[in-house]
DNA sequence: ACCTGAACACCGTTCAAGT
DNA sequence: ACCTGAACACCGTTCAAGT
């Protein structure tokens, strides 16, 4: 607790991202980080307990970055779609560190506040208790599966290639066994993930309206 | 390609599987499973190129238990359901292995399999092109989103936690600053995972039958 | 109270030598 | 052609010694 520390935990979390956005996951480690703070690996452990910690770090500053209006509309829809689409943006700005975010529990401020505030948002729908849950589990679900997705889904291009080589590699196998990834491999070079995601929520707005009994809009 | 090996692959993979099944996957290394199978660790090496390989190999076991009845019915709502329901399921018994098959690309038929007949099944429910990767995105990100989000989401409990801790969690947190989570934390409790997958699929189903206009059932 | 080098118990993987 | 021990270049973390 004392305060004559020789780093703040914000600078400890700046130069774990820097590190991570410059040389990727595999770049972090506890001696990676003392390199690039100027210090010795075990001075990390003034800052935290262990790797997990550091790690939870980074969650903590993607999530950091999310951004809505913070007060309740009059409409629960354009609220939960501001409060996602926030979400999903901040994680997308950090492509490396999605699967700590999908993968790593986070109890940190900046990850239980928009989370808070979806769930709020849910209510004001006219939801509750057991439907409440679902609906928070099918949303936040949906953004964190296509958000992983985008980057390691059978649609997704690894390091060596593009789009194009995406449907080649459909393409290339046997007897056009996969007729229909094709199709969709096609489909996704000329697509915009903003849109996808847009899409796919609203998709899941119209069916918890209809599936739960909601005032609709139209 | 010798026939002449001192495993096969099958081995190979059913050692790795029961490893992880027992250890974790922290237990997971070149080391420790060749020790399991009674050789040195470079003998792995024989079999795999490196790591990313021997994961790549757990991910194609878990998804070699997935199981449909394996041909187009009539009713494409129940297709998608079974065909997901059955990705999910597989999924659900190997929780070790979950971080893998999000987080790791797959092209082994195992993984291409089913994701090409729930395709298939969105197809005959009358979508293609922009529109069928949009429904794709949207079903496979809530399957793989919600089975993560199970092991590692707000609501998860850790390793020594129960339900009733994951409640006192939100419990202690100052003020009450989560009300709403503390509400589907105590929901949470008494849900079942397989009711809230279905509930889920069927908001999805209900809300692509009407954003995209499909012929609906009732 | 905080910092930090040395050391320990691990990793994945390369290389060279075995059959 | 396949197997495998030794060695290399890393890890996270404990411990003890510094200020």
């Amino acid at each position: 607790m004392s305060r004559n520390q020789k780093f703040s935990r914000e600078q400890l979390q700046a130069a774990a991202l820097a590190l991570v956005e410059k040389e990727g996951l595999e770049g972090l480690s506890m001696r990676n980080l003392a390199l690039a703070l100027g210090t010795g690996a075990m001075t990390i452990y003034n800052y935290v307990a262990d790797r997990a910690e550091l790690e939870g770090l980074l969650v903590e500053a993607v999530m950091q970055e999310v951004r809505w209006s913070g007060k309740p509309s009059k409409d629960w829809r354009a609220d939960v779609k501001e409060i996602t689409h926030a979400m999903w943006a901040a994680a997308r700005k950090h492509p490396q560190i999605i699967p700590l975010v999908v993968t790593r529990r986070s109890s940190a401020a900046a990850f239980l506040g928009p989370t808070e505030a979806l769930l709020d948002a849910l209510k004001r729908g006219g939801l509750k208790d057991q439907n409440l849950l679902i609906a928070f589990r099918t949303v936040s679900g949906f953004v964190t599966g296509i958000a992983q997705a985008e980057l390691t889904g059978p649609l997704a291009a690894s390091a060596q290639e593009d789009a194009k080589d995406v449907i080649a590699r459909f393409e290339s196998l046997p007897r056009e066994k996969y007729p229909r990834l094709l199709e969709i491999a096609k489909a996704a070079g000329k697509s915009k993930p903003e849109k996808e995601f847009t899409t796919g929520l609203n998709i899941i707005i119209t069916g918890l309206e209809k599936e739960f009994g909601l005032e609709s809009r139209d």
